[in-house]
DNA sequence: GCAATTTGACCCCC
DNA sequence: GGGGGTCAAATTGC
């Protein structure tokens, strides 16, 4: 299904993306917070349907925007050139560098996925990290650093991560996760979520997809406010009015934060949610009030 | 001494 | 051509 509603005028990918990243935070945390505090004394009715569709319209109007990003992005793929071309000079010398490679071995940049959250400050996910870079953003007033699991060379595990400042409020950060976790995480920070997974895809989607992910184990001491992604996703043909199923997913945990947590993985077509609320049953409370 | 971080250069892609 | 992601030597910390 098509999006049928297009974005206004034309604006650059990263005034998209900043869009996105808005429209999420403030439509999941807000109808989030909401929902969590009326599903404590919960009763079948209105309310809770409105916060559902508060939530489902906050995110596809997010979408929206992705798709347009994403549609923007696509003619990038196919066919990658060799990752050397040859002919640049190899005898470049500086201060610091003496000597260059002959050549390097330049890796793709493409990831199966993407996952961005917006935290109080850089989360415990479970798994080891190396810094490899930090470079200055063009018109951004923190520079991004780059983190790479540590098991790559052992294990050849290719997930990285961004970590960035966000401007708008210096105390938060955003922090990117790509590609996935090849190497062996740690078990029990790995399964200590109480999480239901509100999936976006189509009547056929199976469980399977709504498994806990390769995606970060966060560490739930701390606010995370939201996430979202936007990479690799046939989500653009299911916009328009996007069927729900809901799983639990993990036990529940006593280290969840007071706040209830909201995170998206659009490539994997899902909406992640956690609340130290109670459990809460989505799944009937979706099936008594509206889309099921 | 080893591992992690820093930092300038290299390279990809728009 | 330039922004941004990655590499890898140099530096720093334990």
């Amino acid at each position: 299904m098509e999006a049928s509603v297009k974005r206004e005028g034309s604006t650059s990918p990263a005034s998209d993306w900043k869009m996105t990243v808005e429209a999420l935070i403030r439509g999941a945390r807000d109808s989030a917070t909401l929902l969590s505090s009326l599903l404590q004394d919960h009763a079948p009715g209105s309310p809770t349907r409105v916060l559902t569709e508060e939530i489902l319209s906050s995110i596809s109007k997010a979408l929206l925007v992705l798709d347009d990003c994403e549609k923007s992005a696509v003619p990038r793929t196919s066919n990658p050139s060799p990752p050397f071309s040859g002919n640049r000079q190899n005898e470049v010398s500086s201060s610091k560098r003496k000597i260059i490679p002959a050549r390097r071995v330049y890796k793709s940049r493409s990831h199966p996925y993407s996952c961005t959250t917006l935290t109080t400050k850089t989360i415990n996910d479970g798994y080891s990290w190396r810094k490899y870079g930090q470079k200055a953003i063009y018109n951004a007033t923190f520079p991004r650093s780059y983190y790479r699991c540590t098991h790559k060379t052992d294990c050849g595990c290719r997930a990285t991560r961004q970590v960035q400042q966000s401007e708008e409020n210096p105390t938060m950060f955003v922090i990117t996760y790509m590609g996935e976790h090849t190497c062996r995480s740690d078990p029990n920070k790995a399964s200590t979520s109480e999480s239901y997974f509100l999936s976006f895809g189509s009547g056929t989607t199976k469980p399977m997809m709504l498994a806990p992910l390769p995606l970060p184990k966060l560490d739930f001491d701390e606010e995370v406010v939201s996430s979202a992604s936007a990479l690799g996703s046939s989500l653009s043909e299911e916009l328009g009015l996007p069927e729900i199923m809901a799983v639990e997913a993990s036990e529940p945990s006593p280290t969840l934060s007071l706040l209830p947590q909201i995170s998206f993985d659009f490539s994997r077509g899902y909406l992640d949610m956690m609340s130290n609320a109670e459990f809460i049953n989505i799944d009937e409370l979706l099936k008594d009030d509206l889309l099921l």
